[in-house]
DNA sequence: CTTATACAACCAACCTTTCGGTTGGCAACT
DNA sequence: AGTTGCCAACCGAAAGGTTGGTTGTATAAG
């Protein structure tokens, strides 16, 4: 076996992620990790220094990945989510991480790779911006976030939801589930954006003005 | 001072909501859970067998004085999203835990409480498939899933989401930052649901059958 | 009313294991 | 020959859990 020690890294990097992913950071084990690589312990350190150091080089890495994975809002938005959501749904590792790493950090703390991570929302918000014929302003902003929640969300607490989907009075498989909540995310994203550049903050009736108990049918159909 | 198990137990169960809140299970500390209750550690055993034990007594806790404090869904379902988004973002507490819990169990494990949980939902469920005129079919639970995630969302990744949020060309306060998200929570559920009944899975042009590159304006209008 | 007895709440100190991180040496490529 | 990737063995700290014993409280006999 040569030494390669540019392979070792990406072992170590891949194993980490997976240990990562499933225990976070202060539950995944050091030798567990050098173990699924096949590497000596020593070698993290010797790489990236410390636990903490090797969670953020999993971090940046598994982000840049998923960036080259999922283009920028395009098409269709509703579909869009859609899409969003299938991904998450088969590939649940990076929420996980995500959610460790929120955790992990304080509401205040750095997040590793900050800037970059600012610089691809820029660009999402911009394009989306763009297919509803928008300014990048805060209704945009939240806009971007309430759909990617949307497509995110029962992928983050998977067992709460499917407590919540047990509920249906249907007999429910999973496959039944998944398209079931995925048409319900594509409807309501479809809707929420149908005339959505007509809707702006300031508009007649817009949202906030309505208060509690209202007919809850907004801008006169 | 004298001897009381009641409040002991009490004083033990807040302190442990606060530390696994913070820490989740493996990174919370059972000597500061005792510190911070000013009681002996031992106690924590003696109350509740081991810590496992003590999270999900807290879980049960946590969840039933949520229970109390949020009603079912009235009124007007838009506005009842908002009220939740507002809850979470003063109070992310429980999110906290509920994030914890669901990295912390496997994919496929019991949850602590699940039966008493799984009523709570079917409540739930059942008061917003009345006050949409439906049946609480997977439309609706899905809907439902939808409607919390929704209102969660921004309070589960906070960092995450203040990151998109700096992206708006507007600068942006702390406080404006949080009506524009409820503001538009409650304007995407309101477009949502304003015709819901009409829209079902069978409907003409129902939900997913668009396909991608659909024009994103559903059921004529 | 006092005293003896049983039991529950409580605590300080201890034990065992585990874990993140380090060290000294070996082997391989230049 | 020297530099670098690599590893087995080791170390100190900390954590979950246990134990033996003490103090408060309720009950019932004297």
């Amino acid at each position: 076996m040569p030494r390669d020690a540019a392979a070792t890294r990406a072992k170590l990097l891949s194993a980490a992620r997976d240990e990562f992913a499933e225990h976070g950071v202060g539950g995944a084990r050091v030798e567990r990790i050098a173990k699924r690589a096949g590497v000596n312990k020593e070698r993290i350190y010797g790489h990236f220094g410390n636990k903490e150091a090797l969670f953020e080089a999993v971090m940046v890495d598994a982000l840049a990945e998923h960036t080259n994975g999922i283009g920028l809002p395009s098409g269709d938005i509703a579909e869009y989510a859609g899409r969003l959501y299938e991904f998450h749904r088969k590939n649940p590792q990076l929420l996980r991480l995500l959610m460790w790493e929120s955790l992990h950090y304080g509401e205040d703390a750095e997040l590793p790779g900050r800037e970059n991570r600012r610089a691809l929302y820029t660009e999402k918000v911009g394009a989306l911006a763009g297919l509803l014929g928008t300014r990048a302003d805060r209704r945009t902003t939240s806009l971007m976030m309430v759909l990617i929640g949307l497509a995110a969300w029962p992928s983050t607490l998977p067992q709460l939801n499917r407590l919540i989907s047990d509920v249906s009075e249907e007999p429910t498989s999973g496959e039944d589930l998944d398209t079931a909540v995925r048409d319900t995310i594509v409807e309501v994203v479809r809707k929420a954006t149908a005339d959505w550049s007509d809707g702006g903050p300031d508009g007649g009736g817009g949202p906030g003005g309505d208060g509690p108990g209202g007919d809850g049918r907004p801008e006169g159909s």
